[in-house]
DNA sequence: CCTCACTTCTTACAGCGTACAATGTACTGC
DNA sequence: GCAGTACATTGTACGCTGTAAGAAGTGAGG
């Protein structure tokens, strides 16, 4: 799969679909069986269940008991299918109220909110929208996430700005988890045996010395975490860095 | 596609090619017409020109002249042949020498560099590597990253830390970028055009004044860019907000 | 009641990664 | 020098993908 990529037909029609705008309404022919929701839900059932790359038309058709070509009746194509998937998760987000609360805490829970969406639906960070997806559900997120960033004294690009910057590290952060939990379960191996695979080969093949500092932070790295890449522990860092980054511009 | 996934198959065998490693020396049968280097070359000029989805064994071969099972004679499988391009693609970036300049533009100089790699090699950002490359080019990379952050009075974790944080937030934005100028190729629309036809499609669909902060927000933030995703606003600022988080890092 | 818009299904196509078996080449051991 | 065999290369094939095209059946509007 290609990084599944969004939005490629028209826009008109996306638009009404993500809103369920009911302008079909001179309906002639034998009543629809199934709904858009219920796709959708399919779908997301079937990606939350197996992973993105599970989610094929055939498949998604098979659990609605119809044949893959039945559900472009109801979506113009498996593009604007994902957009939909995306849309109704993000309407689903828990948004906690944390007005009153100091910013820290209340962009904290913003990255918690999302951190939780893509744990819950990991193939969400891997739907790439190449256009903001302007359906309900990013609409209510965007105005709870802004929010957050709202009353700091920043200008409003500065809060549009600063929003993507946190919404971006959670979403890298959620590839990069499910690349590597990915590759556990791939290759069948733990990170332990991995490396005591690799290790003795690697010594091998490399110039003793040749990349000091490498080894010297890599295997203390590796040591601190049990593994090569801790998905918690870079979580937790990279927050810290980000919000003591915003600080700076807040605080100024 | 799925996410391009890499090193699916076995270590021993990755790792060797990854050093190409001339273990098989009993030769017996006729002569091999290509190399390593010719089918990992051909393959990057391939997803150079015409992107990640377009390295397809098939092409790749046509482009050697032989036919797509021959280069299975030369990788085990299109995951390691994406693992041997982006390892080359690595060990070809330059490494500038800041010894001695300040902290913060050593980091920048490697951001740039990340930078540079993604604007030369877009498909780089989206090939995943769940487990560490453990290749030429990667050690060289990594040893010479770590030393733009190597006596600023960080521990080891932290250095690698930092570095992967750096690392994350460069990639990210350069999948974005990559994303937002598929959109504009693919849907043969600028974001002016974009934007006309669904200003109002939107302000049809939604409660006004539902969303007074998105809206309001968002349209400066469009306005401000002339789009609604500037990438270059996004480096210079994300970078700029990491900068300042690793600054009461280091500063402590 | 007839018409015809509309849903659904069947079939088909071009493309993918790669397993498998056939063919031919060129080196090793005798 | 020759037989045996390891190996490179190839053709064919399988199961999978998204979706275009057309046939068949349904049910409301005129």
């Amino acid at each position: 799969m290609a990084g599944e990529r969004t939005s490629a037909g028209d826009p008109d029609r996306t638009l009404r679909l993500l809103w369920r705008d009911p302008t079909a309404v001179g309906r002639r022919g034998p009543r629809q069986g199934l709904s858009i929701d219920g796709v959708v839900d399919a779908a997301t059932a079937l990606a939350d269940a197996e992973g993105l790359d599970a989610v094929t038309m055939r498949k998604v058709a098979a659990e609605l008991g119809v044949v893959a070509m039945t559900l472009y009746t109801y979506v113009p194509g498996k593009a604007e299918l994902l957009d939909l998937m995306l849309d109704a998760a993000y309407a689903r987000m828990d948004r906690a109220d944390t007005a009153g609360r100091p910013w820290r805490e209340r962009v904290t829970e913003v990255a918690a909110e999302n951190r939780r969406l893509f744990e819950a639906h990991p193939w969400a960070a891997r739907v790439s929208t190449g256009r903001p997806l302007l359906g309900p559900g990013q609409m209510a997120k965007y105005e709870h996430e802004l929010s957050a960033v709202d009353g700091l004294g920043l200008d409003d690009v500065e809060m549009d700005a600063s929003l993507g910057h946190l919404l971006a590290f959670v979403r890298a952060w959620a590839r990069d988890a499910a690349d590597a939990r990915a590759a556990v379960s791939e290759s069948a191996m733990t990170d332990e045996q991995w490396w005591a695979v690799n290790a003795p080969l690697l010594e091998r093949a490399l110039d003793p010395g040749a990349y000091p500092l490498a080894s010297r932070v890599g295997s203390a790295a590796g040591a601190a975490h049990g593994t090569a890449y801790d998905p918690a522990f870079a979580y937790e860092f990279g927050l810290a860095r980000l919000l003591d980054g915003l600080a700076v511009l807040v605080e100024r």
